[in-house]
DNA sequence: CCAAAAGTGTTGAGCTTACACCCATGT
DNA sequence: ACATGGGTGTAAGCTCAACACTTTTGG
């Protein structure tokens, strides 16, 4: 948006008179936990190019759509589901980062609900969960997108309450842990991360308790939704520092 | 990068049939420290739309420049300065948000030393150094922008050592914590401030002291460039959480 | 010799860590 | 009763914030 002479002559200011037009395509890195295992939600494409191979669900921005709206869109059409939690990541425009044609790439992470997305959806895409730490090399620049989503997942749940994204409306502290055991790849003492948790404020004991455990049976807990918003962006130290 | 069937069929592979081009802008939050206060390079717009108003320095992305190179080439234009640290803030992508043409920009803010840039380059561009604190209403959607970038600076510089981009090659302990002080706008202790500042071994005693002072001369400071690089990801809290 | 800025030391409060112990449940 | 997993308490150690004192320099 700068030069010396932006527009047209016959300005009726409706078009800029040089700068390209570049395809601006929207690919989402889509992390979902089952229990045990952090996964991700790739797609296995039918058609060309890279026929076969594993990719990000992605899309063009259409020319009357916002960025949020064409997230909202794929993510809808890969999930089934409205207002999954998503952050951009960054934007990737290495010139042949697609070979088939100059394209911009909008990329952003989501956390969604791995048993509440509709499979269908999901199986219409050709997209399968795969766990984190055995999936396949993907096209184009698509790995280097992953590998920075998910630092960027890791330094952010260090410090901000996110994770619950991850999770189903009512979950037990221990669920939560093996989450962020999951995310870091390292264990955690049970003690003090409940201490850290609870110190939060942002769960309310439901006073319903998992069934499905066979031993002791833990609280299930909700998330403060109010709280929540209001507290999202401060701080409380789930990981201790020191890991870059 | 998605869809049924995405090319052309007569496929020399060269385009995708359908998905829009649209502009692709790059717009640059660049910060500056001139000892007291945080600065912002503005440009007073002497072309259409918006001649008068002051924006954001941008550009549009060419076909054949890469993300990085065109980031590169408008702050070279900007500041005639090459190796400017800068990174990508968020693109920005509603419809309407340039109202000439449909547009998605990224953003990208960069951190430079206010002395050391080409005063000439700038006034080419005509572009002026503006107190954060009494900067003009911009342009588009540039005012969120500028926001946006204060925020993370302020986010990142709690616990990584990027002020120093900020900061002549040489300095002083004391200018580093007027420079935090300003980003923060707030006072600092100057005795704990040190002692964290040096507890991360990334300075080097140049041995030579601030011969500008009129009272106690303080020692001038380099940044160890290797260790810096490093431990760039290292967490340091040189400003005490719960900001948000 | 005084004012102003720079440099160094200390202490108490609060937090984190590491650990031990108790409770609930199914076999 | 015992194995497994969930819940709570506590003491030691560390870090940070708050504050006092000394040093250097110019006038």
């Amino acid at each position: 948006m700068q030069s010396s002479d932006p527009l047209t002559l016959s300005s009726p200011m409706s078009r800029y008179a040089h700068g390209e037009r570049l395809l601006v395509a929207l690919d989402c890195i889509v992390f979902g936990f089952d229990g045990d295992f952090l996964k991700l939600l790739l797609v296995k494409r039918n058609f060309e190019p890279e026929k076969g191979n594993w990719s990000l669900m992605g899309g063009f921005v259409e020319r009357n759509e916002g960025l949020e709206a064409a997230a909202n869109r794929i993510l809808f059409e890969l999930t089934g589901l409205k207002d999954v939690y998503f952050e951009q990541l960054q934007t990737f425009g290495d010139v042949d980062r697609d070979p088939v044609e100059r394209t911009i790439s909008v990329a952003l992470f989501a956390l969604i609900n791995i048993h509440a997305h509709d499979q269908d959806a999901a199986r219409a895409q050709n997209a399968y969960w795969i766990n984190m730490d055995r999936r396949p090399e993907l096209i184009f620049d698509h790995g280097r997108m992953v590998e920075l989503a998910l630092d960027k997942l890791r330094y952010k749940a260090a410090m901000h309450p996110i994770g619950f994204e991850l999770l189903p409306e009512k979950f037990t502290i221990p669920q939560l842990q093996k989450l962020y055991e999951a995310i870091y790849n390292q264990p955690l003492d049970r003690r003090n991360f409940s201490r850290k948790i609870l110190s939060t404020r942002l769960l309310i004991d439901t006073g319903e308790k998992n069934e499905k455990s066979t031993t002791k049976k833990a609280v299930l807990y909700k998330l403060d939704q109010e709280k929540y918003h209001r507290q999202f962006n401060s701080f409380h130290y789930f990981i201790s520092p020191g890991k870059g």
